[in-house]
DNA sequence: GTTGCGATGGAGAGCGCTCTCCGCAGGTGC
DNA sequence: GCACCTGCGGAGAGCGCTCTCCATCGCAAC
């Protein structure tokens, strides 16, 4: 059994073949479990493959199977080719110091994400590339990458509205699937959440907690998701007979929330309850309340949104509507992978409904 | 110059070259930018290039030049093979229901660890993949992984001292760098933080604050970093005089902060200092030490360890020992390209100095 | 005028794999 | 008993690229 084993570098097909006495297709077959082979020469050749050692190079099996067995997770940023104008072709110049994928990282929201990709890949033996796309260069790289064969589709969660790459992509006809609704309409598939009706469970449960001066605290008003929570808050709100209720804009960040907090308290110090947009705006508001000596949730009940990490590391716990980042996420590779499969279908959507935790803070 | 472009899927260099009127040698070696081509033809080569919208097929290249020009970015979890024997060959039989991967990323540091990669990979036309390894089986496919070639080197950060991975990884010859020295010694080369100063200098500061009752919060004492933060900070206060200081052990997340500090609490209830480990465990101490009617840092001053996004998003915000996470991942990574290049090149070490970050919890 | 040499472009051999053909058995139908 | 299928293994043609040779050319040196 102890054959000549190639010397030079790692063992190859032809190396099996010869110390299990067939061919290499036959190899081959054995290794991808394609039609029948004789269960004998199976044997024979499971033997051969871990006597040498063998494992199949991904470079030589991808260049004819025309396959990469791997997706791109973008994080793709800032789209703002300012201006008027159906296609701004000037590149902004960014510096390369990181603080964009500092930024991203720092909320929770992300982590989820990669959570919820990996757990459907994974099974499947693939593994996500990781990727930033926040200027106008680095989405060139993006759609490059693919066009190489490095990755067979892209996954894409875009911090901001007018993201110009899910066109990019579109127009190049690749495999993309995006989280969140575009702001403007492509045809590409994506995963979103029913912003509206997490934000009336949110408003709901304010009132019903008899809270009768009640604020919010939006996500930046220029994307999708923003909107949508706000929106969906206000409607609720009218339709309860509050037509007017105070509104300070943050950027989903912790300090974006406590600075709205200090405006809302300002020109409302009677609220008696506050809608955040998401959980570290929210996780920022208590912090500001308990230092202007309001107790949550007895003087001021808090409610966030996305049920992130920081829901659970605030005190006192957050209440807020639980958005499955995790199973969206899920569910999003489940639609590349689909594509990948079959090229020609057309894009759709799956919509996720919200969930209300009640917790401590209202 | 609008050539018979060949209508079948994408461009290869043959249609660049037939664009171009030269040979698909010549073609290379103007992409690649090796030897000396006439600069009039390089002009024709990349006019040719734009037309033609040719992109190189990754696969390819990487089956010549045998690199793939990606690494692995691997977190790498429990080792626990219990039982003894040197080399337990039983393969735990884990869930894959992603509780591992999600816990992982509650934890910011991971993504600090992503963004220092991805900034120095980025710059040099590389990404990451972003793999797990918390089994057997999982351990054995990052080994697969890279032998098939689909990545040339792996940066492994481990949750778990004796973690089996880096083992394999050198045992089958393949580059790869730690983040963090591993328990067990292993030629490999890696990053790590003298971790026995930062602990110094949180004790040092406590100390001169004239706090004279302090306790300590510890990371999980099966981990180096826990053990030398514990090591550091004991023998400082050994050395101005305090040779017995409470200890609770944590896990360094918030939740094990919180238990810990209720135990430290009911044994000592006049402590007036507290070193945690970690920013988290930190957190959650502050929590606690609140709840139980201490003011931070007037009653209790509060140490914290890392610096991560949690120090800022606690109130107070932390006093805290920075670990430079992203440069130390940096370096990593540069270590690992390093090594890519010059693989005979012996393992080395790289050792950060942190730094006391002043804030208002102490 | 011949030789030598550096500079430059082309030809062609693979890299390791998959997959379509084909051939050769051995069994079946009439 | 002969044609026919079916099952199974082998041969060999590429996939698109890089890179080593080799041919050619211009020019300086003898």
């Amino acid at each position: 059994m102890t054959d000549d084993l190639r010397s030079a570098g790692a063992p190859t097909l032809e190396d099996v073949a010869r110390a299990a006495g067939v061919s290499r297709a036959t190899v081959s077959r054995v290794i991808n479990g394609v039609r029948n082979v004789d269960p004998a020469i199976q044997e024979v050749v499971r033997q051969a493959v871990s006597v040498t050692g063998y494992a199949p190079n991904r470079a030589a099996r991808s260049l004819v199977t025309r396959r990469a067995d791997a997706v791109a997770l973008v994080v793709s940023g800032a789209g703002v080719e300012s201006g008027p104008g159906p296609e701004g072709s000037g590149s902004r110049a960014a510096g390369d110091d990181g603080s964009f994928t500092a930024q991203v990282f720092a909320d929770p929201f992300f982590g989820r994400v990669v959570t919820g990709v990996v757990n459907y890949l994974r099974p499947r033996g693939m593994h996500p590339v990781l990727m930033f796309a926040e200027t106008s260069r680095a989405r060139d790289e993006v759609v490059a990458y693919l066009r190489q064969g490095s990755a067979d589709g892209a996954l894409i969660v875009s911090t901001h509205a007018e993201d110009p790459l899910p066109g990019l992509l579109a127009k190049a006809g690749l495999a993309a699937v995006l989280y969140a609704r575009p702001a403007r309409p492509v045809p590409i598939s994506y995963v979103d959440l029913a912003h509206q009706d997490g934000a009336r469970l949110a408003a709901e449960h304010l009132l019903a907690r008899d809270c009768r001066r009640i604020a919010t605290i939006s996500g930046p008003l220029d994307v999708p998701a923003g909107q949508a929570r706000l929106a969906g808050f206000r409607d609720t709100m009218a339709r309860h007979g509050h037509p007017y209720t105070p509104i300070a804009e943050g950027q989903f960040t912790q300090e974006s929330g406590e600075a709205a907090m200090e405006r809302l308290l300002a020109e409302h110090p009677d609220l008696d309850g506050v809608f955040a947009a998401n959980d570290l705006m929210a996780m920022g508001a208590c912090h500001v309340l308990r230092e202007h000596g309001r107790r949550v949730p007895e003087d001021v009940a808090v409610v966030g949104f996305d049920d992130s990490s920081a829901a659970l590391a605030c005190r006192p716990p957050l209440t807020t509507v639980r958005q499955p980042v995790e199973e969206m996420a899920a569910e999003m590779t489940r639609l590349l992978l689909d594509r990948m499969a079959r090229p020609a279908a057309p894009a759709t959507s799956v919509i996720f409904e919200p969930e209300l935790v009640v917790r401590g803070s209202a």
